[in-house]
Parts: C-alpha cells; sequence; structure tokens
RNA sequence: UGGGCUAUGGUGUAAUGGUAGCACAAGACAUUUUGGUCGUCUUAGUCCUGGUUCGAACCCGGGUAGCCCAACCA
C-alpha cells in the first residue's frame, strides 16, 4: 500500500491517454503489461511533429515502467531507404529516450502471409483482378454504398493459388490484389473490402527478393502490435478511422492463433489497442515530408539540416536543446481537438531552457569603434566573465566555481553601432554626447558633452569611431563599482583580442500563418503544383548571413552545438561547420527584449 | 441525403455535476552590471439553443462551425 504524502500541488494533470494507461494497468488489462512503438516509415526525416509523438510513445512507457520499441514501418520498399533509419535512431536518441527492441514491421511478411492465406481460406478475403480504375468506382462515395467485385466469391482455393501466384514476380503489378471480404455498403470507407496486398515486384531493402507482393499499411499495423506485444497503439487523430478495421483484423489474426471466446481465451482485455490523440500544427511553419522535400531539392533551402526546417535535425542545428523541445510539447499537451499551435510559445518553452543551460558571451555583431582615450596604449588586463548568472546556490547566489572564463580588456574595442546615437533622446540609455555607460565586467566610460569631441565620421557622414574616457575607480569587483548610473550596461569586445565571426540570422521560412492552406488553395486558384504554388509565401529574408560579426575569441573555440547566449542579443549555437579560423553561429531566437 | 471526431480568453490547455485556473501572446510597473532572467499588475473565455438539476463548461435533445475518411501511401 502506498501512502501519499508530500504530493506537489502544482503537479500536472495527467492527459487523457496517461489516464487511459494507469486505469487499463489498475484492471489489469493485458496482464498489467505496457507496451508501446513508435513506428516511423523510414522514408524521410523526423520532424518537430514526430517529436511530439515520440514524446507519447516513449514517455508514456517510461512513465508507467513500461517499454516502447522502435518499429520501422517498412511495407513500401518503394519510397523506404536505409539511409533513413539511422537518421531516425539518432533524432530519437538525441530527445533522450531508448526503445526496447529495434524492429521492422518486413520481421513479419512471412507471419502476415501465412495469415492471409489462412484469410483466403477462410472465405474471408479474395484475389481481385480488376483495374485500380475499376476497384475505385465500385468503392463508392461516403454517401452512396459500394457495389461487389465480380471476383468477390471465386473459390477459396483459386484465390488461393493466384495469391501465391502474385508473389512469384510474374504478375504484373496492379493486375492482382488481395482484398478482405467485409461490406462494400459500410458507411465506413475502410470496410469496403480494403486491399490486403499488391504486387510490386520490387527488392526489399532488408527482405532482398523474398517478396514481390507485400501487404498494406491496414493490414499490417495492428497484427505487428498483436504479434510483437504491443497494449497501447498510440498514433494521430487521421487514423480514427481505421481503428475498427484495426480491431476486426486484431480479431482475426487472434482467432488464427486459436485465441477464441470457445477456447476459453481473453479476448477482450488481452490484445493492443490504438488510441488517437492531435498531431502538432505550428503556424509559419510546414510539416509535411512531400513539402519538405521539395524545399530541399528546389534548394529553397540548404538540406534537411538545414536550421530553419523543422525537422529534428534541421532544429538540432538550430540550436534548440532537446530539454527544451520536450518542454514545449509538454506545454501544448493532447487532445483529441485539431489546434493550430503558436510558434512563439514553442520560442518561448525553449528560451526558457536554454536560458538554464546557455553560456554567456560577448559578441558585436554591428560592430563600431571605441577608443577609451584615456586609457594606456598598450595595456591589457584581463577580467572575468560569468558563463551562466542562472547557476546559483541555496542562497541564492551565482556560482563562479567553474562557472567562469576570462576576456581581455584594452583601449580599442569594438562596440554595438546601435548602442550609440549621437542624439538619443532621454529615454535612449546607452552612450551618446555627454552619456555615461557600464561596460560589461569592465569599467563606466562616458562620452564628452561635445559631439565633435568623441564622433568622429568619414566623408559621407558615417561614425567611424568613438572616443570616451573611463573612471579607473570603478572596475568591476572594486569598491568604485557600486556607483549608480543613469546609463544601461553594454557589451564590448577588445579588438585586438576578437576574432571575426559568420553570424546566420533566421526568420520563418513562410509569410502565412497557414502555409499548408495557402499553398492548397493557390494550388487549386492557379492550377500550378509544388513549388510554384509555394513561392508566393516564401520569405525571401529567412536567411541573413552576417559575416562582419565579431565574436571573443573562447567562443570562437567552443564544440559545435554549444549553446551561447550573445548578451542582450540572443540564443545562438555553434554551426558544425564551425572553426576556430572561421567561427560561424547560428541563431536560435532572440531575447524576450521589449521593443525599444 | 454517409460515417467518425471536435468546439473553454487572441493562441494552447486545466477544471468529469459544486469558486472557470494556468501558460504563451499583448500592455503596464518594479528590480537589475544583459532594456534578458526573476517579481507585481492589467486586458480577455465556456459556439448557439432548449432540457434535466438546488446547481451544468461538464449530462441529454436540436442547431451551427471545423477536421478526418472514397491511395494498389503510411
Amino acid at each position: 500500500m502506498t501512502t501519499i504524502e508530500n504530493t506537489t500541488p502544482e503537479k500536472k494533470s495527467l492527459n487523457f491517454i496517461e489516464v487511459k494507461v494507469e486505469n487499463d494497468l489498475v484492471e489489469g488489462k493485458n496482464g498489467g503489461r505496457l507496451q508501446t512503438r513508435f513506428p516511423p516509415e523510414p522514408n524521410g526525416y523526423l520532424h518537430i511533429g514526430h517529436a511530439k509523438a515520440i514524446a507519447m510513445d516513449f514517455g508514456v512507457a517510461k512513465k508507467y515502467g513500461g517499454v516502447c520499441n522502435l518499429r520501422m514501418d517498412d511495407t513500401n520498399p518503394q519510397k523506404e531507404d536505409t539511409e533513413y533509419v539511422e537518421a531516425i535512431k539518432k533524432d530519437i536518441q538525441w530527445l533522450g529516450f531508448e526503445w526496447g527492441k529495434l524492429v521492422y514491421a518486413s520481421d513479419y511478411f512471412q507471419e502476415l502471409w501465412d495469415f492471409a492465406e489462412w484469410c483466403i481460406m477462410q472465405g474471408r478475403a479474395y484475389v481481385d483482378e480488376q483495374t485500380s480504375e475499376e476497384i475505385a468506382i465500385q468503392k463508392g462515395t461516403p454517401t452512396e454504398p459500394g457495389t461487389n467485385s465480380p471476383y468477390r466469391d471465386r473459390p477459396a482455393e483459386e484465390s488461393l493459388r493466384l495469391f501465391r501466384e502474385m508473389n512469384t514476380g510474374n504478375i504484373e503489378p496492379g493486375k492482382m490484389i488481395l482484398r478482405a471480404k467485409i461490406d462494400m455498403a459500410s458507411p465506413n470507407m475502410h470496410f469496403r473490402d480494403p486491399i490486403m496486398y499488391r504486387v510490386l515486384n520490387l527488392p526489399h531493402w532488408r527482405t532482398g527478393n523474398k517478396w514481390n507482393a507485400y501487404p498494406m499499411y491496414d493490414f499490417t499495423h495492428g497484427q505487428s502490435d498483436y504479434l510483437e506485444g504491443v497494449t497501447h497503439s498510440i498514433c494521430t487523430l487521421e487514423f480514427v478511422p481505421h481503428h475498427e478495421l484495426y480491431d476486426l483484423f486484431v480479431t482475426w489474426m487472434k482467432e488464427w492463433k486459436g485465441e477464441t471466446a470457445e477456447n476459453g481465451q481473453d479476448i477482450e482485455d488481452n490484445r493492443p489497442r490504438q488510441f488517437e490523440f492531435n498531431k502538432l500544427n505550428l503556424n509559419y511553419t510546414l510539416m509535411s515530408k512531400r513539402n519538405l522535400l521539395i524545399l530541399t531539392k528546389e534548394k529553397v533551402v540548404n538540406g534537411w539540416d538545414d536550421p530553419r526546417m523543422p525537422t529534428i535535425c534541421g532544429i538540432r542545428r538550430r540550436g534548440y536543446s532537446p530539454e527544451g523541445v520536450l518542454n514545449f510539447i509538454d506545454k501544448i499537451g493532447y487532445t483529441t481537438f485539431d489546434a493550430l499551435n503558436d510558434i512563439k510559445l514553442m520560442e518561448a518553452a525553449i528560451r526558457e531552457d536554454l536560458n538554464k543551460r546557455a553560456i554567456r558571451v560577448s559578441a558585436v555583431v554591428n560592430p563600431v569603434k571605441l577608443i577609451i582615450d584615456n586609457y594606456p596604449e598598450g595595456q591589457i588586463e584581463e577580467l572575468v566573465a560569468i558563463n551562466n548568472p542562472e547557476l546559483k546556490d541555496a542562497e541564492g547566489n551565482i556560482i563562479t566555481e567553474g562557472n567562469t572564463h576570462v576576456i581581455e580588456f584594452s583601449r580599442e574595442l569594438w562596440i554595438e553601432r546601435e548602442d550609440f546615437m549621437e542624439d538619443g533622446g532621454k529615454k535612449f540609455l546607452r552612450l551618446g554626447p555627454g552619456k555615461e555607460v557600464r561596460l560589461k565586467n569592465a569599467y563606466i566610460i562616458k562620452c564628452d558633452e561635445d559631439a565633435s569631441k568623441c564622433i568622429e565620421k568619414d566623408a559621407d557622414g558615417n561614425i567611424i569611431c568613438i572616443h570616451a574616457t573611463f573612471d579607473a575607480d570603478s572596475k568591476s569587483g572594486m569598491p568604485g563599482a557600486d556607483r549608480k548610473i543613469k546609463g544601461k550596461t553594454l557589451h564590448w569586445l577588445s579588438c585586438a583580442h576578437s576574432v571575426k565571426a559568420e553570424v546566420r540570422n533566421y526568420a520563418c521560412l513562410w509569410t502565412c500563418e497557414n502555409p499548408r492552406d495557402a499553398i492548397k488553395q493557390y494550388e487549386k486558384e492557379n492550377g500550378v503544383r509544388g513549388i510554384d504554388a509555394m513561392r508566393p509565401f516564401l520569405n525571401p529574408d529567412s536567411l541573413t548571413i552576417n559575416t562582419e560579426a565579431y565574436i571573443e575569441k573562447y567562443a570562437a573555440e567552443l564544440d559545435a552545438l554549444t549553446y551561447l547566449q550573445f548578451q542582450r542579443n540572443g540564443y545562438y549555437n555553434v554551426d558544425p561547420d564551425s572553426t576556430p579560423e572561421h567561427p560561424v553561429f547560428n541563431k536560435t531566437v532572440s531575447l524576450n527584449a521589449p521593443k525599444f
């Protein structure tokens, strides 16, 4: 008996799937076992929408002491490739999950075949020799019932012979299919004699030339779940219409295995069951594999891991942390309502996580030179910068142990061009004639009241250099540093101790909130497809590259994918192509700065 | 004139017959060696309509709106 004490009042309520799982466990369904599966088709890269499914499938298993298998849904060899399997595995691991077993739908091909033969001999399946067009017409419409195939009542032995022939390679694809004999008048379109097997005559990347006929999704998924021992088969809402068929095929398979009520078997509670939740929709984001493929092929983006892509590899390179992604998914929850989530909520969740782990560094992205006139030429001071001020001890003091790095101060500095205004007005709290500011971790500096004494301009009137004087008693950490001033604290870099960096800034790829619908409508209205229907909604400024930025040497030497914060600017990440000689940074997301 | 699912502030999500709460967004204030973080406050909601009930976001009826289903894809 467990006692409930110290329950946290802010404990998040369970989502409806977790409630269901808890109840099933309590009721002892499936012998009190919990097993899930994550079933990607290895025909493309995982995206953020998959992350939501992964968080559910692996998350619920982890939470309730069950196991989640990774199952490659590889029933269509013409679309799938081994290339994607490794990428999928990597992405799941990056998100922090472990699978029980790695399995493949193709592992079950033989058993599925034997089961199909049994269905034929039971009179529950038949080989149809009509064309796909004929079959489509006979299927009827959602409002009109379908009609039976002329092959529907052919002898079982004949169907069995033809079915076996379907796998010899001698049958042309499209000539024959195996259909389940269910109900051509069913209001559920999936019950109108669904296709179980089709001829492809293609080798499979795992089973080689063994099969020429391959099972369809509907004839594979539930049965694979059953054979594997899955108890909760959790998927997205668009599979709701498949639910009944899933149950029917599982029931048939149990019958084939001799698990019937007549044999004293539990056919109600001891079986896999399907549960559906809403998939992730994000505004200003396009998620469909087909469209993402077009973006890569048309070179709108630089590959699947372009930081603008919603792929897992894309957001990883962008600098999103797995914890941040999971944080976001936790916030949006799981329901049965088709929501359109605000990308700002995702960014807030990412910021929340990155704030805890990003190393603070100084980067000047639009530099202008600042000379401290009264600082000795050639003098260099080593100053201490805190890596992460959120790292605190029990008393709330910032932990400095192992949480600092050294920065150099000298006479010539880089500061942001926008941190100086010749006539910024009262509300401009940065540098300008007569204004005083603090340089982060260093000194208080001041510009002369006389603009001509603190600003150097070129012939066109552009500011090329700013002059100021420093207060030697105001060094950070010294007693004089406590002096309060009106101005803000600016970040800066010593010219002699900083390196040039490439900074890549990203904005949404799309200019409209719901690109999927916009593209669909544009296709319809203008009779164009693919990239031509996408271009009107593409943001031409989704990527801007700045090669004139400066960064601390310390930051230039950090490993790829290190989480950084460019102070007063945003969160950035070290690109995998970055080198100490040519550092490259990707902007993850800006700081939550108020509009100034 | 098919079947299924759904409807809570601008967005997302809680509340399972008993005080409509939280987060994001927007706006304001305070603090600050990041105009960040942390803190305080403001704005704003149960699709419509009947019914059951002492009492309905919740249960029931009738509307309305949206999504999914007619691939030899998954």
